[in-house]
DNA sequence: CTGTTAGCGCGTTCAA
DNA sequence: TTGAACGCGCTAACAG
């Protein structure tokens, strides 16, 4: 790999290895003198330890591996940010993955991890995975994980969310309010904890407004399956005069759709959608969204990872962070909570 | 870390730590009988090799940096996906860095480079960046690098990049087909090797329609500081009645602007961005975007870069591929080349 | 076909 | 205050 290393430096400066080690450690048990010598060549010389060496001997990676269905979605990217924003100071790195909303990826990912990797994990769960043994299997080799957004309610382990029985029924309010009747509800999975909140957060608003709860206006599936039944739904002659889409993809693919089947927005149908998209209300103000504080929850993901990777001794537990969303739309932003 | 290795496998089938290595590794100098045996006791006892002992010796991590200024960007978060779909299969670990626009942390990541952490690199130079030693010093260790997008002509590295020239003519000429008389370049440098060639595309279309390029009509800057420009520069009696932003950050930035000085679009003032966001036109139908192949750019960058790490002897040279880039508006699509 | 030996670069005894 | 020796887990050269 490279070449200048500490055998390197012991010897231009005849000294032992151990001492030069120590002393870029800033070891008590070295002189000051020696120290200044040690470190001025290790600048002159442009040394970087070799982590892998220091990995294999401290039994830590530094770094920590991020899991998460896909990056092309505003909320995942910004929460990366937020993850990096914490985990780089720290001088840990981030080393990330994607599912694609695929448990069986999920599970070979987490599997590589009992390799020692990575020293934590901060990840969402893909769309279908409704179950964590391999969560478990991971945590009990004493590596630590955090779920964000997507948690698993019964998981020991720490879980940043939002409250999203709240925000789907803000949501659904503000569409009934809007003078919808017809809402649908566009999720990617029953197993996935957030839509499942938001689905009741949704019942919730629809029944209070003496609207009843209709299956054929909720539509589950992945984003190709999630196409063809909204496709249905809104061709048909009942079609919806609201969407609520849990998810940022189904949300654009409910928008193509809209378009090619020339229903306009907002007139034929109004759209909420759960996304972080900087552009979206500016670019559409008839557009709707559930902005959720994205860089906040990966901050306080990677904080409450590095909580437990501090201790000596790492005890799965359960806790709980919830933080709010926002409905924003043109002209006002709400509170969900 | 963990606890099942090679040793222990070694031990419980009563063989050397060094022929368990050689069976788990499908050397042909190992029986057949013993393979299996080899191989099932791995598989039951879930048996994941060290990745870091085995950097250590091979000398190889099997890890990507990929060195992105943004990851909250429609076009860096694709050209991940494109990256991750080529070393993903190879077996390869992705880490990302972002650099947010700052020349100083680019070369810190880069000297942290110089440590073996990674076999390769794929990068998209920040917007301050306006020399490339820190490049050229790590690749002088061996280590290649693959640029895309913001690349650096005169570096001897491969480049990835769409033609730039091409597609800023072509999203000039369209605004001033549109009517444009007085449109603005938005930039985040003048060092920006891809804001530097749209903006002779731009010129030179000025120049076929007869309009004197003006200074004062094209604006550098971080975003804070162009933020200040374009709004000072809207807010001017002669005011640009159209916008060409040369980064997709800056598009926002713009429209923001449009919006809280109440210059309606496209009435008042036209905006073409380069973004990849996919909902942009669908949003907002006025809203014209020069789209480019974003996931086709990082799998391209992959492919070259190991090109280059499969190479027995690494020798730099200058390669450049230029891919295509699109103008996409409602009703049309054009190809600029 | 299998085993022995010797490191990769670093950090941690323990002895001087 | 410094250094010698050992081993983290794995691979590679060389014997047998």
């Amino acid at each position: 790999m490279e070449n200048v290393n500490l055998k390197k430096l012991a010897q231009t400066l005849n000294l032992s290895v151990s001492t030069v080690s120590k002393a870029l450690q800033d070891s008590h048990e070295i002189s000051q003198e020696t120290k200044r010598r040690v470190l001025d060549l290790a600048k002159s010389l442009n040394y970087v330890p070799n982590p892998y060496a220091s990995s294999l001997r401290r039994k830590k990676s530094k770094t920590i591996g991020v899991v998460i269905p896909e990056v092309t979605d505003s909320f995942f990217s910004l929460a990366i940010k937020g993850i990096e924003s914490i985990v780089q100071p720290k001088g840990y790195h981030t080393l990330i993955y994607l599912t694609y909303e695929s448990l069986a990826r999920e599970q070979t990912i987490l599997q590589e991890f009992q390799s020692g990797r990575v020293d934590g994990v901060i990840m969402s769960l893909s769309g279908e995975t409704n179950r964590i043994g391999h969560l478990e299997t991971l945590q009990a080799k004493g590596i630590p994980i955090v779920l964000f957004d997507r948690i698993f309610d019964e998981a020991t382990m720490a879980q940043i969310t939002t409250n999203d029985f709240e925000s789907g029924y803000q949501a659904t309010r503000h569409l009934i309010e809007q003078g919808c009747r017809r809402v649908a509800f566009l999720s990617l999975s029953d197993s996935l904890s957030i839509s499942n909140q938001r689905l009741e957060g949704y019942k919730r608003a629809l029944a209070e407004s003496q609207i009843a709860a209709q299956d054929d206006l909720i539509v589950n599936g992945s984003r190709e399956i999630s196409q063809e039944l909204i496709r249905t739904l809104l061709q048909s002659p009942q079609r919806p005069d609201g969407l609520l889409a849990s998810v940022e993809k189904l949300a654009i693919t409910a928008y193509q759709l809209c378009e090619e089947l020339n229903l306009t927005i907002p007139d034929a149908v109004k759209i909420i959608a759960f996304s972080n998209l900087e552009t979206a209300s500016l670019l559409n103000p008839s557009l709707t969204t559930i902005t959720q504080p994205a860089f906040d929850m990966g901050k306080a993901a990677a904080i409450a990872l590095f909580r437990n990777l501090e201790k000596t001794y790492f005890d799965p537990q359960k806790e709980s962070i919830v933080l709010p969303s926002l409905l924003v739309c043109r002209n006002s932003t709400r509170r969900c909570n």
